[in-house]
DNA sequence: CAACTGTGTTCG
DNA sequence: GAACACAGTTGA
């Protein structure tokens, strides 16, 4: 019987393509396979395995290896796949490749061979010279004749080599494919990701011959250490590596080959204990009741944990995940990007040592290869991990957390847009399990839904210890400009303060949440802001860093955050040459140098995206934190998360008010969140902490209820706001982006599928624009946006496909448009 | 006239 | 999304 499967392809199509196979070694739904697909070779996922003929007469291609011979995505995931390629609008092929983190184990070699064409040009051409009209330099000339020559032979040469050997690189090589002088095969071969490392291991019960000092010192370490160790650890102890093998030759010693093992970093504040062991207060032994509950009982029960800022999240997890493990069941643990701090981490291992997988965006391909494969086999049943960690092969899992929910690093920037934390709820209610969604400041969406009482609201408002909530103080900083008559960024209240805590030796930390020096450059005479070359997106001023051990930053310099792009700093205005230029808007450059300048005596740290780049960067900082080693820190909303600092004893917040001046709909919430959560870093430790929020708009709602700590009174009064205008959680939205590299063409394509909703009435759905998006040019592309707003969540999703449908029938190409359903950024 | 560029179609 | 086929353009 001729077989066939269907494949879903990482392609944006919403079709599945079918291919035939072998009867004998047909693979299961949710296998790997490579296939070939337009001239490509393609990695892609089984979702259907038939008999049925395709009726229509066209070739039906083998498939071209089969890569695992049991389904690699249970059938849990393959469901879970499929509702977010329904709910997000996205090709299922799309959703797949997400959620298998595989790409390392899949080698692609890329092999040239010489073709007709260029073997007459190699003979015909070196006659003549060069060929008659290329606009190539000589010297790509010279290496496409080095290339003919090294593949004169008529073999098939890799890349690598071939690269080696000519010094062609790959555009070089791709130029002459498409000259038909050269053809290309692709060769995709599997390997293992799991990576090994040697192990040195003592053999028992020797006699021991002569040894020499360093076989000596080999057998001493590895006798010390019982037996074993890694080869790369004997390294460090500067013996030569032939006398490992000398030791082996002599059977004192055999080498082992072993998957490597895991290991964790972690910051151990010293005299500080881990949130496992601490006995739970009231509060939180409430709450940790509710959860146990349902996990007792069984089935999907969704729980909304609203605790205040210190009041203990963490422990609750620990112990729900700690029941589950005594259960014999695995728990998903998913927290914000930022969030997964080697601290973290190191508690997460000291509870629960080889059980723990991390899954996060700092992991190699490899690495994650080798965890996610960890946690398919069992091997590790506490899983934490960012956003794509809800998609990790838990089995037998029994319950999902999500740290944070309200954070907006959960929504994918995208395709597939989905957001982790909803994919977590739809995992859980597939799975029949409990889920936890856990914030002091949750999604209005999630409170919502615990308001209706579709989601268990937990409530924990104790600090553990009773410790009290920081005094939120505001500074009107119209009053202070009035009194002053100076742009100061720092008001005199906050530099008291800050310089009163410095001097009772405890920290302070301030939050301004714009990186680099200046962030707008202005022409005073034209009154035009310098803006990116590629974006409708003012320019950042960067000063140079003379004396950091931490990082170096490039030169004095102007940067577009969006794009990356740099450019010297003009001395005049590159519109009207003027040479009056003005720098305003102070970033967490020049908050730190002001800073120093204030508080000379100081020690002063700045953490932003600036200086946090790689791994450990983080840690580091932190590190010299909890140390003391630095007792004032100024950084971006990165150091409003999480950190547990237990010196701090008072939070500056400088500036983050002009965020409520943003078209955005969710502008309030965000300052409101990001407000509470630095407000929470104060007074963790002994010491009752202070807070001094620097605001324009001391009035505002979300500035005044996070001074007085009242998430209820802001959720209730941002609903007002709300519902009206049916934005989430009244209602369900969805923004299209329109873009091209050509400002007609978007105008045009947006004015089109405008004016399609305008002229029919998509059932359900409310229209508004289309208008410029808020960022109008990004990368030198053009972007217009509507946004779709709908009651029930069906409608919406028909009035998208009905205008992808009629997008591709007016010819508006697929990839102008962009489909982000619940958006969270307009921008 | 070959080589290059842009556009639309199709992929099994 | 990328390869491919095809039409139209370019430059000696």
């Amino acid at each position: 019987m001729p077989l066939f499967v269907d494949v879903a392809l990482p392609v944006p199509l919403e079709r599945a393509f079918t291919y035939s196979v072998n009867g004998a070694d047909a693979p299961a739904v949710g296998a790997r396979v490579l296939v070939p697909f337009s001239g490509q070779r393609l990695m892609g996922v089984v979702i259907r395995v038939h008999s049925v003929q395709p009726t229509d007469g066209f070739e039906i291609k083998p498939v071209q290896q089969v890569l695992d011979d049991a389904a690699l995505l249970p059938d849990e995931l393959m469901k879970l796949a499929e509702w977010i390629a329904q709910y997000y609008v996205a090709p299922l092929g799309e959703v797949l490749r997400g959620m298998l983190p595989l790409n390392a184990e899949i080698r692609r070699t890329l092999l040239y061979r010489i073709a007709e064409q260029g073997r007459r040009v190699l003979y015909e051409g070196a006659a003549k010279g060069s060929s008659r009209r290329s606009k190539l330099t000589p010297e790509d000339q010279n290496k496409e004749y080095a290339v003919l020559n090294a593949l004169e032979s008529g073999g098939a040469v890799k890349l690598t080599s071939l690269r080696s050997s000519t010094g062609a690189n790959k555009a070089l090589l791709e130029g002459m494919v498409k000259k038909r002088w050269l053809t290309r095969e692709v060769e995709a071969d599997e390997r293992d990701a799991r990576r090994l490392e040697k192990i040195a291991v003592l053999v028992d019960d020797v006699r021991l011959p002569k040894l020499n000092d360093n076989q000596m010192k080999i057998m001493v370490e590895l006798s010390a250490v019982g037996g074993r160790l890694r080869v790369q650890d004997l390294r460090s102890f500067g013996v030569p590596q032939s006398t490992l093998a000398t030791l082996v030759k002599r059977g004192l010693v055999r080498v082992e080959e072993a998957t490597e093992s895991f290991h964790l970093g972690g910051v151990h504040a010293p005299g500080k204990k881990h949130a496992h062991e601490h006995a739970l207060n009231e509060t939180q032994t409430e709450a940790l009741a509710g959860i146990a509950a349902a996990m007792s009982e069984g089935g999907f029960k969704p729980h909304l944990l609203y605790g205040i800022t210190g009041s203990g999240k963490t422990a609750v997890y620990f112990a729900a995940m700690r029941r589950m493990l005594d259960a014999g069941k695995a728990s998903l643990l998913l927290v914000p990007e930022i969030g997964l701090t080697p601290a973290m981490a190191g508690q997460m291992h000291a509870a629960f040592s080889d059980e723990v997988a991390l899954l996060h965006s700092q992991l190699s391909p490899d690495e994650r290869a080798e965890q996610w494969h960890r946690i398919r086999r069992g091997e590790a049943r506490i899983v934490v991990g960012t956003r794509s960690a809800v998609f990790a092969p838990v089995p037998a899992l029994g319950l999902i957390i999500v740290d944070e929910e309200h954070d907006g690093s959960y929504k994918q920037e995208e395709t597939p847009r989905y957001n982790g934390r909803d994919v977590a709820v739809m995992r859980a209610k597939l799975l029949g399990i409990p889920v936890v969604l856990g914030s002091a400041t949750p999604s209005l969406e999630s409170w919502n839904n615990a308001q209706n009482g579709r989601y268990a609201l937990l409530k924990m408002e104790q600090r553990v210890m009773d410790r009290p909530l920081p005094a939120v103080e505001l500074v009107d900083m119209r009053a202070e400009f009035a009194q002053t008559g100076a742009e100061n960024i720092f008001s005199r209240r906050l530099i008291e303060e800050t310089q009163a805590t410095l001097d009772r030796g405890e920290q302070a930390i301030i939050l301004l949440n714009r990186r680099g020096y200046s962030y707008v450059v202005m022409c005073r005479a034209c009154g035009d802001k310098i803006e990116c070359e590629n974006c409708a997106i003012a320019m950042t001023f960067h000063k140079p860093v003379v004396d950091s051990d931490l990082h170096a930053e490039p030169g004095e310099r102007l940067e577009c955050h969006y794009c990356g792009y740099r450019r010297t700093v003009p001395k005049t205005c590159p519109k009207c040459q003027s040479e009056h230029l003005y720098y305003m808007g102070a970033g967490s450059q020049q908050g730190e140098e002001r800073l120093q300048e204030i508080f000379p005596a100081a020690r002063i740290g700045r953490m932003d995206r600036d200086t946090v780049r790689g791994r450990g960067d983080m840690e580091r900082l932190l590190q010299r934190l909890h140390s003391g080693e630095i007792n004032l820190l100024v950084g971006t909303q990165m150091i409003a998360k999480g950190h547990d600092i237990h010196g701090v004893t008072t939070v500056g917040v400088v500036g983050c008010d002009h965020a409520l001046g943003m078209p955005d709909f969710r502008a309030a919430e965000r300052v409101f969140q990001l407000l509470t959560q630095v407000s929470g870093r104060a007074g963790r430790g002994d010491l009752p902490g202070k807070v001094l929020v620097q605001s324009y708009h001391p009035d505002h709602y979300a500035v005044r209820m996070a001074a007085e700590h009242d998430y209820l009174g802001f959720a209730r009064r941002e609903m007002q706001f709300r519902r009206p205008f049916f934005y989430p959680p009244f209602g369900v939205l969805a923004n299209v982006l329109v873009q091209s590299q050509e400002l007609n063409e978007a105008l045009a394509w947006s004015g089109q599928l405008g004016r399609w909703f305008a002229g029919r009435t998509v059932q359900g759905v409310r229209v508004l624009g289309p208008a410029a998006a808020p960022v109008a040019r990004l990368k030198r592309i053009y972007r217009f946006h509507l946004l779709l707003k709908a009651q029930r969540r069906s409608d919406l999703q028909a009035g998208l496909r009905a205008m992808l449908q009629h997008a591709e029938a007016q010819g508006i190409p697929r990839k102008a448009l962009v489909v982000d359903v619940d958006a969270i950024s307009l921008m």
